[in-house]
DNA sequence: TCTCTTTGTCGGCCTTTCCGACAACTAGA
DNA sequence: TCTAGTTGTCGGAAAGGCCGACAAAGAGA
């Protein structure tokens, strides 16, 4: 087989189906044509920079009604990480069919993609060559193995985002059995530049074709906390930031500015865990703002276990909850409720948006909480403090189950 | 950079600048609209199978003077080989713009493709991973070392003739310094399925972007006599010999009886080391059958020293030069030389084309047969004998001096 | 809390490949 | 024939990578 094709430079379009394989499925891609709110406090969170300098235009609209005229579900052509372009068209809200492709969705997709994430372990990532792979991954994602062989083992042929094609091969060996990634492996994490707490991401079509794509974790300082239990304590050569993901405080200002003044405009997001959408349907937005949030009303939300790549659902009770009535952005509702959680890990995260929880009821949790429900919470699921630090990362385990805690 | 990508399975076109490169400096391409007489006699010697039938209309014609409408330089989607196809309509000769491509021509071509030939050896295609590049081969095709550097050392990125890109490192070491190629080499070698006696095109284009082609090395049986040093000795695992390059001799009696019928045909030429061109330009045929070949004339004629890769002009005497007076092919000048050569290696080819050789003027050697004019000889620098086996390989060099021994 | 399953990590060992040393060979004087 | 330069081959050494063993962590009872 031909050896490795240098990368095409350009930014690459992606299927939409892997795209949100990659993404984690609990990120939504706004539709053609749907209605939604785009936040300019959401977007200047992200920025990197000094906090830009709006004018009072933009802070009097901190909410504004679009059009989603185009997207384009695009890939880093460096880091294969991907990411969303948005162009929207601000408009007065009307009730225009108003759609998020939802991967979860009740409506079975024929053409749907199965995949599995996994944060790399230090032995994934750094020792000689190999690859543990969940038994879930294995059995779900790859082709069925021989097990009568001695050992099983097969060669698995792999695409990943930018075209390029990577071959594993896929052993099942070792007391007590287990599924591993041998040769090919350390190639890929070396030409991926991948490290320790990274995520890999397997996909599998209706065809049986393989691809495999790549979740970059936070670096230190680009988010608050450590983002992972096996990030390196000191970035010790292991950072690689680069502020990629993170726009300009001058674009923001210049996007906010045109959003404002009602000309159309783009926006950049990446599907980053912990970072909060700041373009958001415009229904979940309403839904979550004809709520009356007393104070005291229990609330629960969906967030990733510091230590586990598993979502759970974390309950709290409402401390306050109108909108802002001081500070330069009056009358928002960006991160409106204050939250007391239970769970004390929480403490630094209590500012959320309305949209983001849901009120908790007395029924049995699971049942009021249902898996295909998930997505419902899935693009809020990262945190912010008030000062858009991060709190966790959504690790995303795409087999990931919800369950609330008591 | 992104992995192997499978080959694509086609038969591939090929840049006529790389073709020639990788088929060896030596080969001529025929233009299109040129003139050339096919040689059905030659065309029988390189089938395979037994010795097919030809009608009485066929042998009644022993040259064919044909006018090539096309020209497609293609490559082997499985071995890399390179080979031709000609399509040829057959005319009576007229003076019709009647040229040949030469790469080594007196016209410079400013897209002039630089290139370098080198038998593998042992070392270089069994031993653990390393290729000893001649200092040649790296003073001209390589891009400059920095010999500061200690050691001096540079990745080579390199196309082959599929498109596919390989990468290999380049380091100039050892006591006595020589320059090497190791990481990515040995994967090239598995991949390409070299072994000692194959060789290696490594080429430059103008804007410096370089390419690798292989030549594969003549298989026992399918050629004559051992052909190569470092061919294995006997069979055991090493003979990879398929019947390419060869065709069947039912195919060549189809395409002989359609030249002979006039009617346009096709033929495909691998340029084989040894293999002796069944189409010959016009002028040169005609050169060659204008001149009284008397018994006692001094010829020369370059060919490959067997031991070596350089090329090497050998003198003899004509013994006999008429055309054929019996056998099926009456008349033909086919192979109609008999010629004593001084040299003993190449008593079993005393049988050759009188537009082989060339008359031994009494001039100083080198002077009568300046490296300009290597072409003209080039494209029958293989030889065959009587019965069509090959007696030495051409193995190359694309550097190769043309020197006539004394 | 206990047990069973899953999977992260380690040290051992085998394979690959990188290296300088040496010697064979060639070209030129 | 001699000498200087080039390059093929070898064995040692280092690195890479595959392996089972063990144990830690997690899930379910």
């Amino acid at each position: 087989m031909p050896p490795p094709r240098p990368p095409a430079a350009e930014v690459r379009h992606v299927d939409s189906r892997i795209w949100r394989a990659c993404a984690g499925s609990s990120v939504q891609i706004p539709t053609v044509n749907s209605i939604v709110y785009y936040f300019p406090q959401g977007h200047v969170e992200q920025s990197c920079g000094s906090t830009p300098l709006l004018s009072s235009l933009v802070l009097s609209r901190p909410l504004i009604p679009c059009v989603v005229s185009d997207v384009h579900c695009l890939a880093d052509p460096r880091t294969d990480e991907v990411f969303i372009k948005l162009f929207l068209v601000p408009d007065e809200p009307s009730r225009l069919p108003n759609q998020f492709l939802d991967v979860n969705g009740e409506v079975e997709d024929p053409d749907k993609i199965v995949s599995f994430a996994k944060i790399l372990t230090p032995s994934d990532a750094n020792n000689g060559g190999g690859f543990s792979v969940p038994r879930f991954c294995a059995d779900s994602i790859f082709p069925p193995l021989d097990y009568n062989a001695d050992p099983p083992v097969q060669t698995l042929t792999v695409t990943d985002i930018r075209g390029g094609v990577w071959e594993f091969r896929h052993i099942y060996r070792g007391t007590p059995r287990r599924h591993l990634l041998t040769t090919g492996w350390n190639k890929f994490v070396n030409q991926k530049k991948l490290i320790a707490g990274d995520s890999v991401v397997f996909m599998r079509d209706c065809n049986g074709k393989m691809f495999i794509g790549v979740r970059r974790a936070l670096k230190r300082g680009e988010g608050g906390g450590d983002s992972g239990r096996w990030r390196e304590p000191t970035g010790g050569g292991a950072t690689k930031g680069d502020g990629r993901g993170r726009m300009t405080a001058e674009v923001v200002v210049e996007v906010a500015e045109r959003a404002a003044k009602g000309l159309p405009f783009e926006v950049v997001y990446y599907p980053r865990p912990g970072w909060t959408d700041f373009v958001v349907r415009a229904e979940l937005v309403e839904a979550g703002l004809n709520i009356y949030w007393a104070g005291g009303t229990r609330v629960k939300m969906a967030v990733e276990k510091e230590d586990s790549s598993r979502m759970t659902c974390f309950q709290g009770t409402v401390i306050s909850g109108a909108l802002s009535d001081s500070g330069p952005w009056i009358g928002s509702p960006w991160r409106m409720l204050l939250v007391a959680w239970d769970e004390p890990d929480l403490e630094n995260v209590r500012r959320v948006n309305p949209w983001q929880v849901e009120i908790a009821t007395s029924l049995p949790l699971q049942s009021s909480f249902p898996l295909a429900k998930k997505s419902k919470f899935s693009q809020e699921s990262g945190l912010a403090d008030a000062e858009g630090e991060i709190m966790f990362p959504m690790t995303g385990l795409t087999n990931s189950t919800m369950r609330c805690q008591k």
